[in-house]
Formats: C-alpha cells, sequence, structure tokens
DNA sequence: AATTGGCCCAACCGCTCCGAA
DNA sequence: ATTCGGAGCGGTTGGGCCAAT
C-alpha cells in the first residue's frame, strides 16, 4: 500500500530533544497520560512528529528505566532470550522491565554479539546455539515460555517461534508458529514476570542521565494522572488481564499465552510504579498468578542457571563463553 | 596538544500490524 | 472487502565521546 511518513518532512524538528522539550512533553503525559501520540505535537507546540515523542518517552522520560551497564545477570537473560525469540526486543525487553527495547538492541548490537562471535572463533568447544526462530519458521524449537500464539493474534506466528506442539514443558506451553498446531492449542497460562517486581522499586533504579529523570522533576509525577489505555506501554505495568495478547504487552513485566475464539480484549493497565491496581479483583488476580508455578523460562531466569551463566561469564575470557551450555 | 579511529547510544527510517471508517 | 491512519517494532545511522597515537 505504501504509506507517506508519520508526519512532514516541513517544520519538523530533528535530533537530540533539549531538556525543554522533555519537560513539555513529560508535563503533557504527566497530564494526559501516554498515548494518542498523534495528539502530542499538536497539543504541546512541540515542533516533533508523534513518533519522536513516543520513542523519546518509551526510551528515555518514562519513570523506572535503568540505565548504565548490564549485569552479568541480564546478559545471561538476554543471551538466553535472543536464542529463543530471535531479535524479538520488545518481547526480550519484557523479561528486563527496567530496560528499553533499544537499549538491549543496542547493548547486544555492541557488546554481546561481538562477544558470542569471539567465543565462537576461540573454538566452538560447545554445541552452537539453535538457529533463531525467525530464520525458519518450520523450526521447532522448545520455548519453555508460556507463549501461545494464536494466528489471528499475534503478529509473530509467522517467523516464529516454532513449537514442539505436542509437548507440555512443566504445564507451560511452547510457541507455535504453525497456524495449524497453534489453533488448536486453546490453554492460556499467564503469570507474573519475577522481574516485573524488579520494576516495582523505581525508586531504587540508577536513571542516569544528563536530564536525570526529568519526570521526577514534577512533583507527583505518574500519581495523579490516571493510567489510560495506553499506559500499558510503560515497562513498569503489568498487565491484568489474562486475555491479552502477547503483542499488545510488550513492555510488560508479563507473560502470555492466547485462548483462541476469545476476542481480544482492550488492555486494561495497571500502574504498578506506585503500585496500584485497578480494583480488588485485579489484586486478587495478580496475587494467583503469584501463586502459579513458575514456567520453565522463568525458572531459568530466577534459578541457579543464570547464575552459572553469570559465574561462567566472570570465569571466562570476554565473558559468555559458556552460554551455548544452557541450550 | 592535535589528530584519528573506534565505540556507544539516542534518534530516525521504513516496514508491518491492527482497528476504524 | 477495502482503505486509511495510528501505533509499535526492528534495523540503521550519525554525532558525541574517549582512548590511542
Amino acid at each position: 500500500m505504501g504509506r507517506p511518513p508519520c508526519c512532514h518532512k516541513v517544520g519538523v524538528k530533528k535530533g537530540p530533544w533539549t531538556p525543554e522539550e522533555d519537560i513539555i512533553l513529560v508535563s503533557y503525559i504527566q497530564e494526559n497520560g501516554p498515548g494518542n501520540w498523534r495528539a502530542v505535537p499538536i497539543n504541546t507546540g512541540l515542533m516533533r512528529c508523534s513518533k519522536s515523542c513516543r520513542l523519546r518517552w518509551t526510551n528515555y522520560l518514562r519513570p523506572g528505566i535503568r540505565r548504565g551497564n548490564f549485569t552479568t545477570h541480564e546478559e545471561g537473560i538476554i543471551v538466553h532470550l535472543q536464542s529463543l525469540l530471535g531479535n524479538r526486543w520488545a518481547a526480550i525487553a519484557s523479561y528486563l522491565p527496567q530496560r528499553t527495547d533499544n537499549d538491549i538492541k543496542n547493548y547486544w548490537n555492541t557488546h554481546l554479539k561481538k562477544k558470542l562471535k569471539k567465543q565462537q572463533a576461540m573454538g566452538a568447544i560447545f554445541a552452537p546455539p539453535p538457529p533463531p526462530p525467525s530464520s525458519s519458521a518450520e523450526t521447532a524449537i522448545n520455548l519453555p515460555g508460556a507463549v501461545h500464539l494464536d494466528n489471528h493474534h499475534h503478529r509473530y506466528h509467522h517467523d516464529a517461534i516454532a513449537a514442539s506442539s505436542s509437548t507440555v514443558d512443566h504445564g507451560c506451553y511452547a510457541a507455535c508458529s504453525n497456524p495449524e498446531v497453534t489453533q488448536q492449542h486453546t490453554t492460556i497460562t499467564m503469570r507474573r514476570s519475577p522481574f516485573a517486581d524488579v520494576a516495582a522499586d523505581c525508586s531504587s533504579s540508577s536513571y542516569a542521565s544528563s536530564m536525570d529523570n526529568i519526570s521526577r522533576l514534577l512533583d507527583g509525577f505518574m500519581k495523579s494522572s490516571p493510567p489510560t489505555a495506553t499506559d500499558v506501554k510503560p515497562n513498569i505495568a503489568v498487565v491484568s488481564d489474562p486475555f491479552m495478547s502477547f503483542d499488545r504487552i510488550s513492555g510488560t513485566g508479563t507473560e502470555l499465552a492466547f485462548v483462541p475464539g476469545v476476542q481480544q480484549q482492550q488492555q486494561q493497565p495497571v500502574l504498578m510504579g506506585g503500585i496500584s491496581y485497578d480494583d480488588e479483583a485485579t489484586r486478587q488476580q495478580q496475587q494467583l498468578h503469584h501463586q502459579l508455578p513458575l514456567c520453565s523460562i522463568e525458572k531459568w531466569l530466577l534459578d541457579e542457571a543464570a547464575e552459572q551463566v553469570a559465574d561462567l561469564m566472570d570465569l571466562s575470557d570476554g565473558g559468555c563463553s559458556s552460554l551455548p551450555l544452557l541450550y
């Protein structure tokens, strides 16, 4: 179809954002909540396109972003998830609530990719990781995560995360790229990512920047403004709707599966920076999710495997030569 | 002290998806 | 069923920073 750029080139400012622009943007979002990005430059007078405003917010200004060096644990998570999900940075970022997909992508491209390359060049004494799911829709891998894809609801089903369609991994289901297989599965599971807990501790996160978290300059930020339908994007949000599709929750610490045939509902975000719940039912739902057993990917993220990765990365030359052991 | 080259990361570009009309 | 516009995602770029020379 082809469509013109989201913004006309004329009169649209590009390049680095100034502190003044940041404050204008944050002030506006404080009052109106994130979302409806089209209206942002119009209502604020910012000479930026809507896309630029959204990116600035999601990658830099929103609360809860952690900046600075990645820990070895985070590295392990990224490498592992990248092997499982491919370059699905938004999905990977959902397991690292304090990191943006852009940050993870940059870190992968500038650090981790090199490390892995170096490691492979050094001898490849370990079995190579499986090809990224996107490389072959027919390649079946065991995805320990409880992501179950519905053909009509998930944009990623095409390239996928192929599935061991018949295997139930400790109660968790593999993602599936095969529509025929996908549509057969009707089970939904939803658990709260263990890393969502990290997000709740926004106050302790290091947000080092020249603006030093401009949002904090504004008193009572995100407290006075009720969450909107698009508030889900910030990583500090945890989705309360178990039927929400995966592609709508990138950036959250929630793991989802799908129920084919169930109408995709509008997201009903629960802002967790505070932490507040929409209502009692939601709170109970959250508690229930806490009680559910962890699926294996989350186990991996939590248990000794991750520590093993960190330890081995520390011991190995260049950092991550041992990671393929995980596969 | 000046220059150069590599690294890093914020931001842009282009594409796809999805919902509304 | 088709078109259109908003939003999101992943790839890429360009400019600033910094270490090496």
